[in-house]
DNA sequence: CAGAATCCGGTTTTT
DNA sequence: CCGGATTCTG
């Protein structure tokens, strides 16, 4: 028995830790509830691997869920073996494939210097695609589209095969993306470039259909780890399955309950089946929770034990006790985010060691960052938003970037279109068809046929000219691209372009845009190639520093991009805060309705992963935690009238406290008596908060009221069920999910609705 | 061709 | 309520 008890790495692990953290070779499951220290055990274990049985760091592959857990894993194998693990892979499932596509492209007829489009861009080039093959985006929503395919694509599905399957279906839809997908793919390869989805189903495909290829990386990583399993999707099983294959040398890491992606693919029978995939599965579970207190991981347990779809476990922790929740009922939203920054301030007025940064703020959508922002904002507590309008996908650095892709890769014609005109160069819609045209025609890209404008009789001299102006821009940048560094050349592109006096002239927002662009200046001076961690040395030679610039850039999730030194309150989505953890945790909008969303109603497995993302919410928690929900909140424009969440029912009263805001209390004391004048029988229903919420007074009072998830009768539509209620008197709305009909939006006012009696 | 005015439709979560 | 697309106007 080796003795590694002196080993750094492996100190102070629990039993069960260092179970998975000793383990060598063969196929591991390690259930790691929420706090119990999994990044400690993958680091530990990879230490371990290097130090103690002396894998060379280029054997060992590390999957980790956002770049920011990647950086900090390498980081923290930095320091306890003291060494950087040199040729260690560490990144995200797509940054890998990107890494392994920008090496092999060739061999599937792509170039190494592809673009890599987002979903923006994806979008913008199935709309083109739509139109060429005369599917009317207006009537077929390419994000619909563009969401199948993505499914598809996740689930490995080419488009051959998609196509061959579907071009016959019953489902006028499915009929429709069996015509575009083989397009777009077409056009992408055309464009040399890949969408999100490719960077996982292409390297598959590479593998499975170039076995040396696959022979060569089975050897060079002998060891593979992934971590949030739980999300992982076909193609990412598979492309461990390939790698991991035939020496079973694979720890995965996941928590089934927190398990939040399968509307994006994400197969929780993955994490659930993994002992059937490898039969000699060793499982450790981790249920030591490190970080919440008693109260808080006992509602947890509570709320996540009424899914029925669960391996099951329970967390312990040794922090007995711990401060009730708080349930905080608001009048509205902006109520409700006010209540949320007072609370922020006393408790950190009160508590010595509470700074801005241990605060977060928790939420089912973006859209819900606005109020709270507002409130933020109006009382000067710093704070910074994730997400929401993410920092690469706001149009004037997409602007930019589109110009370093076309330096980049000449072929990317989304790039292009984005571009040709901007900033305005007289080239209008009429002379970007006919160049396109004429381009087609003669068989050259764009980018020659703009600069041979002067050729095609059809584009006016003014918008040649620019045109010319145009294709030479981007020639003399593919020079320079080749010796100054990406910072250089972005400051040399945006002088040449006068882009900061153009976006200062576009209006009120133009400042912002400008500090915008500048930090994305600041981000490219800053980035350097060599930095590039784990690279190995052939690969800094083969790729431009810019090629590798644009790849980092599309794949950067704003969580990446949190500014861990700042003393801010962090607002995001319960989504982006898997990973983290902070004392004090806020949880708004805690409705029927928005959290769970109204639609998932329908399905119950889409029920259970609403819940556990509420379970993911209540574990980031390690002190206090703060939920509220609002009596009124404003949604897409009309008011939504709600209820608490009926997730919050499974937690048991003796662990929180209820309050009320400031204004919900005034509003109830003081309305029943306004005016002095003497109650009629509907008033005294229309303020009582305690039941139905308030009416505009008397409007509607003859209109019958209805409450969610009940059933109605509709004269023409049949029978169904209230899904939403919204509106104000006269203009109250209810949507219904039909049985027949489907979902229908009516104003009750004249709608002739009946509840249904069974 | 560009900018303003107007209309329409969608609206969950993300790499 | 927002953004995108379309239409109108100079």
């Amino acid at each position: 028995m080796p003795d590694t008890s002196t080993a750094i790495h492996l100190k102070g692990l629990n039993p069960e830790q260092l179970e998975a953290a000793e383990h060598f070779e063969g196929p591991i499951l390690v259930l790691a509830g929420a706090g119990s220290g999994k990044t400690r055990v993958l680091t530990a274990r990879v230490c371990n691997l290097i130090h103690h049985h002396g894998v060379a760091p280029d054997r060992i592959l590390a999957v980790t869920f956002t770049n920011k857990a990647a950086g900090e894993m390498r980081e923290r194998i930095s320091r306890l073996l003291d060494t950087e693990p040199s040729g260690m892979w560490v990144g995200t499932f797509h940054a890998v494939g990107a890494r392994l596509l920008r090496r092999h492209a060739d061999r599937l007829g792509w170039d190494r210097t592809f673009s890599i489009f987002d979903s923006d861009q994806s979008l913008r080039l199935l709309k083109s695609v739509q139109e060429g093959v005369g599917l009317d985006p207006k009537r077929w929503s390419p994000k619909a589209v563009r969401n199948e395919i993505s499914n598809v694509k996740n689930q490995l599905i080419d488009a051959k095969t998609f196509a061959a399957e579907n071009e016959g279906s019953f489902d006028l839809f499915l009929r429709n993306v069996a015509r575009v997908y083989p397009e777009y793919q077409k056009a992408l390869e055309h464009q040399n470039a890949f969408d999100f989805d490719d960077l996982l189903m292409k390297p598959v495909e590479l593998f499975e259909a170039q076995p040396d290829l696959l022979e060569r990386y089975r050897e060079r990583f002998a060891f593979v780890l992934v971590d949030e399993y739980q999300d992982t999707n076909r193609a990412q099983f598979r492309f461990v399955e390939l790698l991991a294959g035939e020496h079973h040398n694979l720890m995965v890491v996941g928590d089934d309950d927190q398990s939040i992606y399968g509307w994006r693919g994400a197969d929780i029978r993955n994490i659930l089946d993994f002992e059937d995939s490898f039969p000699s599965a060793r499982t450790v579970r981790l249920e030591r929770n490190y970080r919440s207190t008693e109260r808080i991981l006992n509602a947890a347990n509570h709320v996540i034990a009424e899914n029925v779809n669960r391996k099951g476990k329970t967390l312990r922790t040794e922090r007995t006790g711990g401060e009730p929740l708080t349930l905080a009922e608001c009048f509205d939203e902006n109520d409700e985010a006010r209540w949320i920054v007072g609370e922020i301030e006393t408790r950190i007025r009160e508590t010595p060691r509470l700074t801005y940064s241990s605060v977060a703020v928790l939420y089912r959508t973006n859209a819900q960052a606005r109020a709270l922002e507002d409130a933020f904002r109006r009382e000067g507590v710093p704070y910074q938003v994730v997400g929401s309008v993410r920092f690469y996908e706001r149009r004037e650095i997409q602007d930019v970037l589109a110009y370093l892709r076309l330096i980049s890769n000449p072929r990317d014609e989304v790039a292009f279109g984005r571009v040709v005109n901007y900033p305005r160069r007289g080239i209008g819609l009429t002379s970007q068809e006919h160049l396109f045209r004429w381009a087609a025609a003669e068989g050259v890209s764009l980018l020659e046929a703009a600069a041979r404008a002067d050729e095609i009789q059809a584009i006016r001299a003014g918008a040649s000219r620019g045109l010319r102006h145009f294709a030479d821009l981007i020639q003399r940048f593919s020079v320079r691209a080749t010796q100054a560094s990406v910072g250089e050349l972005l400051e040399e592109l945006i002088e040449d372009l006068d882009l900061v006096r153009h976006l200062h002239e576009e209006g009120p927002d133009g400042e912002d845009r400008a500090r915008n662009v500048a930090e994305l200046i600041a981000g490219a001076v800053d980035f350097d190639a060599t930095l590039m961690e784990g690279m190995d040395s052939d690969e800094l030679d083969t790729f431009t520093e810019l090629d590798l610039f644009l790849q980092q850039v599309a794949l950067v999730a704003d969580v990446d991009r949190l500014d861990p030194d700042a003393d801010t309150v962090t607002l995001m989505t319960l989504h982006n805060a898997k990973g983290l953890e902070f004392p004090l945790v806020f949880i708004a909008g805690m409705e029927e309705g928005l959290f769970p969303l109204g639609r998932s109603y329908d399905d119950p497995d889409t029920l259970e992963e609403e819940r556990r993302l509420f379970y993911v919410g209540i574990t980031r928690a390690e002190d206090k935690l703060a939920v509220t929900w609002a009596r009124q909140r404003r949604r897409a424009g009309d008011f939504n009238y709600n209820t608490l969440s009926s997730f919050f029912e499974a937690i048991p009263e003796e662990l929180f406290e209820e309050r009320k805001t400031e204004r919900l209390r005034l509003l109830s004391q003081s309305t029943p008596h306004r005016g002095g004048r003497r109650r009629r029988a509907y008033e005294s229903q229309s303020y009582d908060f305690d039941n139905e919420p308030a009416d505009d007074a008397g409007l509607n009072q003859d209109l019958p009221r209805f409450v969610k998830g009940e059933r109605v009768v509709h004269d023409t539509f049949g029978s169904g069920s209230v899904v939403e209620i919204s509106g104000f008197g006269r203009d109250l709305k209810v949507t219904v999910d039909f049985d027949e009909a489907g979902r229908k939006k009516l104003l009750l006012r004249y709608a002739s609705l009946e509840k249904d009696w069974p």
